[in-house]
DNA sequence: GAATATTTTGCCGTTATTTGCAGTATTTTT
DNA sequence: AAAAATACTGCAAATAACGGCAAAATATTC
């Protein structure tokens, strides 16, 4: 059999079923494993498939983070999500709400330390899919369309069955006597839930959300154990916020 | 035999089968290995065919497609969901699995009748959100990387709390004896428990996926109500699956 | 048609590639 | 941290490619 018949196979296989071990191809095109494995090697310098511990897989098929939308503020978020990554260990258990700068957190969550994460969002789940060293449990629920997030009683449900290090969370408004507070009810259930299963509740919150309300209210800022925000720790923006009790990265 | 002969025989034999081995040459044309070598050097350097160690292959049999679209038969994966758009009725509950076949099922909903339909897959996920007639049930568990399913205990025991009208499913691998299997484990669990939460199971499958096994077994054949393939009905291919009382789409 | 030039072919020794094996290193899993 | 699975390295055998060479076949010239 040529070289370029079995190139050809593997190929095929890889293509049709996505994923392939070495060891099948080996028995399928009769030959030896260092020679599907070279084989593989060839292919995937040739950019023909992803060659993976074990096996290969389609080019397709390998998780790519998807490019990133225009989003607003995008630098402000980026320095929140950096401060807020200062708290994680290794093998913490975590949550990752919604929200573009919960998003920001996602990508840029480092690979070297091992981490146990679950979210309620589509998105976010996607980033944590990138990250070979995150384990990712997504809590179902009613999809919510323009949050893109996991919603109603089932996701309520689940989230009681959990408890976590710590949970990033974002917020449509806040304020310093009305606390969190959001535009959409079944969102505001939802958080309720998610800050019961966590032991330390950080919030993520760009400047611009500081002293705003809206009609329903997730909590009371004195449950949020960590405010992250874009500003300096004196900025005077967040007076209001100091005597709180409250960490302010 | 003439130079301008044995070319020919050369080119017909690549035409014919897309690759050639020295050897079969020389013995074929009862000439000697080197004589073939400079006729298929000569050949490669006219562009004829493609010169590689041991043999020829025809033109385009290697690199075939430089810039391979992201989804493999993507025509005729579009085929089967357009097929199977036909099961769909107002109302309906659905389920769809994960992998590209069912993503492209997603794609195509109409937008024309409420669906309530759950998924485990991420990207169908996404896609459904994108449906403002769809409301959108995502079952959640551990993510599998490879699959970006939810996979695991807590999925499959969500999936004990529902029952949809059909679901439409995908596999790695059908055989008429082996019935539906798989690469893997968690993922055969899951399917499983999908097909238990389902009235009726509709299976999404390419063609080349007919006649495969692998290791881990879904369910026989005749769980299945129907089957959808890119096929025509009289196709030959289909004989073995015919009289199995499957609805062959 | 014979002598000569040209091309083609087969053979041989050398070099290069491919392949499987065995031992070792690395990664993954338990 | 140990055990299992997978990857890598070097090596040797088998196979294939290449270059030179001479015999054979073919073409050319007289």
């Amino acid at each position: 059999m040529l070289k370029e018949e079995r190139h050809r196979a593997i190929l095929n296989e890889v293509e049709l079923h996505n994923r392939v071990l070495l060891t099948d191809l080996a028995e399928k095109l009769d030959v030896s494993i260092d020679t599907v494995r070279r084989d593989v090697k060839e292919l995937d310098a040739e950019n023909m498939l992803t060659k993976v511990h074990g096996g290969a897989v389609s080019l397709g098929f390998v998780n790519q983070s998807p490019v990133r939308s225009n989003v607003y503020a995008l630098d402000k978020k980026v320095n929140i999500a950096k401060k807020a990554l200062a708290l994680l260990r290794n093998n913490s258990v975590i949550l990752i709400d919604g929200g573009t700068t919960c998003l920001e957190l996602a990508r840029l969550l480092p690979t070297n330390i091992k981490l146990t994460c679950f979210t309620l969002s589509l998105p976010v789940a996607m980033e944590l899919l990138a990250k070979p060293n995150v384990e990712t449990i997504f809590i179902g629920g009613t999809l919510s369309r323009d949050s893109q997030i996991a919603v109603g009683s089932s996701t309520i449900n689940a989230l009681t069955q959990i408890k976590v290090d710590y949970s990033f969370i974002g917020t449509g408004y806040v304020d310093t006597e009305f606390g969190l507070t959001e535009f959409d009810w079944e969102v505001v259930q939802t958080k309720k839930a998610v800050i019961n299963a966590s032991k330390k509740t950080v919030l993520l919150c760009i400047s611009e959300k500081l002293n705003s309300q809206h009609r329903f209210k997730t909590c009371d800022l004195n449950v949020i154990s960590t405010m992250v925000t874009e500003l300096e720790a004196w900025d005077k923006k967040l007076d209001a916020f100091k005597n709180m009790n409250i960490q302010l990265l």
